[in-house]
RNA sequence: GGAGAGGUGGCUGAGCGGCCGAAAGCGGCGGUCUUGAAAACCGUUGAGGGUUGAUUCCCUCCCAGGGUUCGAAUCCCUGCCUCUCCGCCA
C-alpha cells in the first residue's frame, strides 16, 4: 500500500509514476471518496466527542445524587446519529482501503519505462555460454531416461503441471538446495528459517498477494481459510508483521527453503513442456528487513547473493533490470536472474530480487524503532530468490550434459552428492 | 477429540459499569551521586488517526467481531489464540 500522505500532497506526481506502469488511476473517484471521508470522519468524530462529554457529566451528577433524569432525556436521540455516522464512516473506510489495496507499487526512479519484457534492460552476463558439438537435448529428453524425471506419474498422482523426481535426480536438487542454503547461512550471513506452508488471509494482504491476486493461489481450506504459500516471502516476511523493531537488530536477513504452490491461472499454454512452469517447486528464498536508507545498496547486494550461486555453479546468466510495466504489483524495483538454458536456446528467469521499500510494510504495519526521532517508522522490505531449485535443477541439467545424454554433477555439488560424478 | 483456566502497555501483573489509556514492579531513556561503573534516589517512558497557525483540541485502540447501556478493559454472545489435564498421534 501506498503513503495516504503522498496522495494528499502531491496527487499528481501519483498518477504520473503509476501511469509509467499502465495503471490507470482514477483520480477524480479517489477525491470524492477522500473529501467524503474527512467530511464523515470530522462528523463522527464531534459526535463521539459529544456523547463522551454528556456520559461523563451524567457519572457526576449520579455521583452527587442528583436526578440525573432530565440529561438522560438530552442524550436519547444520539446513540441513533451517532451509529449512522459510525457505520458511513466505516462504510467509506473499506471502500478507500479497498482501493488503496488495488494500487500498485511506484516504480523506483532508476527503473526504465516500458510496457513489457521486452523493454527490461539487460545490466550484465557472465559465464561462457557452452558450445556442444552435438545436438543439446532439453531436460525432459535428458530426465526420461530409467524415469527420472516422471511427468506422467505426476500426471496420473495428481494431474498436469506436476512431476516426480526419483534417484539421482532427486538428490541433485536437494543437493541444489542444501548448497544454497549452505552458502547463504554461512557466507552471506543469512539466518535459516522454517515457517508453515498454509497462510491466512492475513499474512497474504501483508505482502500483496491478497486481494488481487486471489486466483494465483491455491486454497487449501474455507474454515479456517487457509492458503498454500506461492513463496516463501509470505510466511518469512509476515514474521514482522505487527512488530516494532529496534534498530540494533536491522538488518534482518533469512533464508528459507519451502515448497511454492502457484495455481498458474492465466498461463495457459505457456511453458507446457517440462517442469519451467509447475503447479509445485522448491525455492531458497532470500529475505532482508532493512532501515529505509539502507534498502537501495541491500537490493544490490541480494541480488549478487543469488548470483554468487550461479557462478558457484558456472552457469551462464544476465541480469535484467525489469522495466516499469513489467515489475511486480508490490515492487518498486526487480532485478531478474536468467540461466542459460541450451535446450531451449534462452534465458530464463530463475530468480527475482525486489525491493518493496515500505510497499509490503505499511500493509504490514512492520516498522522500526528510529533512535533520532524515538518513533516507529517504516521499515525496507526485500527478497529475491536464491535460487529456484526446479529451475536450477534443470539449468544444470541442460548445461552439464554430454554427448551420451548423461548429466555431469558440478563440482560445487559433489560434497552433497555422496560420491556421484555422473549421473547416467 | 474431551475437560478446565486464561488473553490488559516492551515484559510481569492489578483493575467496583463512570474519577482508567489504565495501579505496581521490571526493562528502556534522562538526571543526581561516583575517577568510572554498580547500587541507591529523582524524573520520564504505548500506538494509530483527525484537526489546527500551534508541542491546540479531539477521536480510536485493554485478542478479534457483534450486543447490552447515557456510559464497557469491566456485563452478554461468537470466533481466534495460549496454558493445564485426559485421549490419540509423526
Amino acid at each position: 500500500m501506498l503513503d495516504p500522505r503522498l496522495f494528499r500532497a502531491d496527487l499528481d506526481y501519483v498518477k504520473k509514476q503509476l501511469s509509467r506502469r499502465s495503471f490507470d488511476f482514477d483520480s477524480e473517484y479517489y477525491s470524492g471518496l477522500e473529501a467524503r471521508r474527512k467530511d464523515i470522519q470530522v462528523k463522527t468524530q464531534d459526535l463521539q466527542n459529544e456523547r463522551n462529554s454528556r456520559s461523563k457529566s451524567i457519572g457526576q451528577a449520579k455521583a452527587k445524587g442528583e436526578d440525573i433524569q432530565p440529561l438522560l432525556d438530552q442524550v436519547q436521540h444520539m446513540a441513533d446519529q451517532l451509529k449512522d455516522a459510525e457505520m458511513e464512516l466505516s462504510d467509506i473506510q473499506a471502500k478507500m482501503t479497498a482501493l488503496m489495496e488495488g494500487i500498485p507499487n511506484i516504480p523506483d526512479e532508476t527503473v526504465p519505462d516500458g510496457r513489457s519484457e521486452e523493454d527490461n534492460i539487460e545490466i550484465s552476463r557472465w559465464g561462457e555460454i557452452p558450445v556442444f558439438d552435438f545436438e543439446p537435448k532439453d531436460h525432459v529428453d535428458l530426465g526420461a531416461q530409467q524415469k527420472r524425471m516422471d511427468f506422467e506419474l505426476g500426471a496420473k498422482i495428481a494431474g498436469a503441471r506436476f512431476v516426480v523426481l526419483n534417484g539421482a535426480l532427486a538428490r541433485l536438487q536437494r543437493a541444489l538446495i542444501q548448497l544454497m542454503l549452505n552458502t547463504h547461512v554461512s557466507e552471506h550471513g543469512y539466518s535459516e528459517t522454517y515457517v508453515p506452508f498454509l497462510v491466512n488471509a492475513d499474512s497474504l494482504r501483508g505482502t500483496g498477494q491478497l486481494p488481487k491476486f486471489e486466483a494465483d493461489l491455491f486454497k487449501a481450506s474455507d474454515d479456517p481459510a487457509l492458503y498454500l504459500i506461492p513463496t516463501a516471502e509470505v510466511p518469512v516476511t509476515n514474521i514482522v508483521r505487527d512488530v516494532i523493531i529496534e534498530a540494533k537488530n536491522l538488518p534482518l536477513k533469512l533464508v528459507c527453503h519451502s515448497p511454492c504452490f502457484r495455481s498458474e491461472a492465466g498461463a495457459y499454454g505457456r511453458d507446457v513442456r517440462g517442469m519451467i512452469r509447475q503447479h509445485q517447486f522448491e525455492k531458497v528464498e532470500l529475505v532482508q528487513i532493512v532501515k529505509p536508507e539502507d534498502s537501495a545498496k541491500a537490493h544490490e547486494e541480494l541480488t549478487q547473493h543469488a548470483e554468487i550461486i550461479l557462478k558457484k555453479l558456472n552457469l551462464p546468466y544476465r541480469k535484467m533490470l525489469l522495466c516499469a510495466g513489467d515489475t511486480g504489483f508490490s515492487s518498486s524495483k526487480t532485478y531478474d536472474l536468467e540461466v542459460w538454458l541450451p535446450g531451449q536456446d534462452a534465458y530464463r528467469e530463475i530468480s527475482s530480487c525486489s525491493n518493496f521499500k515500505d510497499f509490503q510494510a505499511r500493509r504490514l504495519q512492520a516498522r522500526w524503532r528510529n533512535p533520532e526521532t524515538g518513533k516507529p517508522e517504516l521499515v525496507h522490505t526485500l527478497n529475491g530468490s536464491g535460487l529456484a531449485a526446479g529451475r536450477t535443477l534443470i539449468a544444470v541439467m541442460e548445461n552439464y550434459q554430454d554427448a551420451q545424454g548423461r548429466i555431469h554433477i558440478p563440482d560445487a555439488l559433489l560434497p552433497y552428492m555422496g560420491g556421484m560424478e555422473v549421473i547416467g
